[in-house]
RNA sequence: GGCGGGGUAGCUCAGUUGGUUAGAGCGUCGGAAUCAUAAUCCGUAGGUCGUGGGUUCAAAUCCCUCCCCCGCUACCA
């Protein structure tokens, strides 16, 4: 069989749309992969497809009262026109909640079953008698354990950031129906992933030193820690069914049928042929394009997935080969997020920019070893002094100046077989860049040839010769004419719009070059060239402030949507004086161990002794409160932080970056003085 | 808190089996040229390689402390 790969990228989840910074660490590293590849004529199959089960898109639903599909509908519809848009070349786009993919992910866990990897256990949950469901995590509310913010997720405390389980909750709410959940015993399916520790060294050991360092690191990480069984079930009733008796309510976690989606996509676009490219074979590559926080899922998970179901022999899965993972992409300096309006969307910014010069400047900024950058000024920069300088104007010098003194013909010379050879070779290191997803540096390396292209049009002076010497400057016209028709197709994996329209004012046909020949003289002699057109207009700076400005406007809004509601309304001296505060004197001060923030502190308030757990100890150590005299709120309720009783609280200047300055009497005061 | 990754020129990033004056692109400054979207080409300046220590004849590179950023994770390696 001939050598192919496939090619999958991460499947973006459907409960939103994708950003900047899936396009940068998964779409475009993936897209110019598959590009070059099939230039060089590679059989390659690149698949996707959207993610559609799990817990926050049910929530989504219900917070705007529509079903699941509704959502998911959306979304998928939405991240598949922006792909389009982009030019991210998938041979397929599935997604998650087809048909095909039920069967296809309930064979995936009957057949671990029968292979002995799945086992089931009992354990209390909570159970809402009035909307007669058990409830997953997020659909319970409750009052922390930790800090009583009465408004704790199920799975986490927002206030103190505590992970919890949901029967840890005190008086637990439904968000269901609001009704007071009971604690039931409920069976839930686990997959064996402990059974599977030594094969998955042996596995990701055999790629050390071949696959990206931080994707080993992280592999063995999780490997170190010793491989736990996990649930594969939830109670919900949006995903796959389980598909068993007695199974009624349950559904297939989202982390076990989202992977087994690469293999749906393939069979839905392949029915006939999808074990071509999934049955085990040593001509048959595996990459797949990936964020760093999803590695686990593609080093472990699924390679123990795929590792159970092949046990028995039946169908033998081709396990990945590589997963080029990348980091993150920030924006302007900061994280990528959505909730604080800190994002670009690509079906947002399509419409006012050529989708090229987005893929270009991600391109330019992948975050393959760490964390990179986006920014406007950025995509002016690299659009106006490298998209638009370097390349637009080398092609439109060359086209215009055969316009002019050639009658918009190629001209009937020889080219320079020496320097189209040395782009050749040039042509072959980017190529062994694109091997090895050094993508970045290819597309420098590919610049870098542009810029010679330059060079040899400066170097020649064919506006000299073409006073002095017509064949002479037809020759170097006609090499530049070629290095151009060269250029477009080096370009194609980052810039295939652009490419195509350098082909179009060439008059080629797309389609007939390819990696390894785009170098020699393909041009025939006397061809009328197509009309020349600016291929990148230059970005004025008033538009990228307006871009800036937008931005702003974004995270401004998004902030004082989020921001808790203040109350204005105005309070009454008896209000106030319902507030006891009091001076009091620090004795003693320790850090509360295993906590960031938290010092314990011991006061004297007059006679009275009492102990404050403090959030300041980013910003005062033990040492520097000692002997201070600070206000506390003497007559609040006493709470547990940390598991450490807390009698009151004490006042202190606040800023989004945490406690500035402690709340001090200017003079010299003693104790238990009160505050008014 | 634990684990993993990162902290190198104004900006975005390369660079570790330790070894001559630490690199690239962009930006800066100067020059050449004028075919071209004033676009190109050549040259210049600019870094105590996060901090503090250690190993070594020699450290951006190896070891340790600490600080900062990112991800994963949560009675836990």
């Amino acid at each position: 069989m001939p050598k192919r790969t496939l090619v999958t990228a991460a499947l973006p989840y459907a409960n939103g749309p994708i950003h900047i910074g899936h396009l940068a660490g998964v779409y475009v590293p993936a897209d110019m992969y598959v590009r070059y590849k099939r230039l060089k004529g590679e059989e390659i199959l690149f698949i996707c497809g959207s993610d559609e089960h799990g817990v926050p898109i049910t929530i989504s639903a219900d917070k705007e009262k529509v079903t699941p599909k509704a959502i998911v509908d959306r979304y998928h519809e939405l991240n598949k026109k922006s792909f389009e848009r982009l030019g991210i070349s998938f041979d397929y786009y599935g997604r998650t909640s087809s048909e095909e993919h039920r069967k296809v992910s309930q064979e995936f866990f009957l057949h671990l079953l029968e292979n002995g990897f799945i086992d089931t256990k009992e354990e209390p949950q909570l159970y809402d008698e009035e909307a007669k469901m058990f409830l997953p995590d997020r659909y319970v509310e409750g009052t922390c354990p930790v800090c009583s913010n009465p408004d704790a997720r199920g799975d986490q405390c927002d206030n103190c950031g505590t992970y919890l389980n949901q029967t840890e909750l005190i008086n637990p709410r439904s968000k269901v129906s609001g009704s007071k959940p009971v604690v039931r015993p409920t069976k839930h399916w686990y997959f064996k992933l402990s059974a599977f520790q030594k094969d998955l060294e042996n596995f990701i050991e055999s790629y050390a030193g071949k696959w990206r360092d931080t994707v080993v690191q992280q592999a063995r990480s999780w490997l170190k820690s010793g491989l736990q069984d996990r649930p594969i079930t939830r109670d919900l009733d949006w995903g796959v069914p389980v598909p068993l008796e007695g199974a009624a309510g349950k559904v297939l976690y989202v982390w076990f049928d989202a992977p087994i989606g690469y293999v749906t996509a393939t069979k839905e676009h392949l029915p006939d042929n999808w074990q071509y490219w999934w049955a085990e074979d040593k001509d048959l590559e595996w990459l797949c394009f990936l964020g760093k926080d999803n590695i686990v899922f593609h080093t472990i998970m699924f390679p123990a997935m795929q590792m159970g179901y092949n046990k028995d022999g039946s169908f033998t899965y081709r396990l990945t080969t590589n997963v080029p993972a990348n980091e993150f992409m920030n924006l302007e300096g900061r994280k990528l997020s959505k909730s604080r309006g800190w994002t670009i969307e690509p079906h947002e910014i399509l419409d006012r920019y050529d989708a090229d010069i987005i893929r270009y400047t991600i391109a330019c900024n992948l975050p393959e070893s760490k964390d990179s950058d986006f920014s406007w000024k950025d995509l002016q920069a690299h659009t106006n002094n490298e998209l638009a300088d370097i390349l637009g104007n080398y092609a439109n010098r060359t086209l215009t100046f055969v316009k002019n003194n050639f009658d918009g013909k190629v001209p009937d010379a020889a080219s320079d077989e020496q320097y189209l050879n040395s782009i050749g070779e040039a042509a072959k290191e980017i190529g062994s860049l694109y091997e090895k997803c050094r993508l970045r540096e290819a597309t420098a390396a590919t610049f870098d040839i542009i810029r010679s292209a330059n060079k040899y049009f400066n170097d020649h002076e064919p506006w000299k010769l073409i006073k002095s010497n017509r064949d002479d400057a037809a020759k170097v016209l006609r090499t530049c004419l070629e290095v151009l028709r060269a250029v477009s197709t080096y370009i194609a994996p980052i810039l295939p719009n652009t490419s195509d329209r350098i082909n179009g004012m060439l008059s080629i046909p797309a389609g007939k070059i390819t990696w390894d020949n785009a170098h020699l003289a393909l041009l025939t002699g006397h061809a009328p060239l197509g009309e020349i057109k600016v291929l990148f207009p230059k970005l004025e700076n008033e538009q990228i402030e307006a871009e800036l400005t937008r931005m702003q406007e974004m995270a401004t809004k998004a902030e004082q949507q989020t921001a808790p509601v203040v109350s204005n309304a105005k309070i009454t001296i008896d209000d106030f004086k319902k507030i006891k505060l009091k001076t009091a004197k620090v004795l003693e001060a320790e850090a509360v161990p295993k906590s960031k923030k938290l010092l314990k502190l011991q006061v004297a308030v007059g006679d009275e002794r009492r102990q404050i757990v403090a959030g300041i100890a980013e910003k005062y150590t033990p040492e520097s409160i000692v002997g201070k005299t600070i206000v506390i709120v003497a007559n609040l309720e006493s709470a547990k932080l940390m598991g450490i009783e807390s009698q009151g609280m004490l006042l202190a200047v606040n800023d989004d970056k945490g406690v500035v300055s402690l709340i001090t009497s200017e003079k010299e005061s003693s104790d238990g003085l009160e505050v008014r």
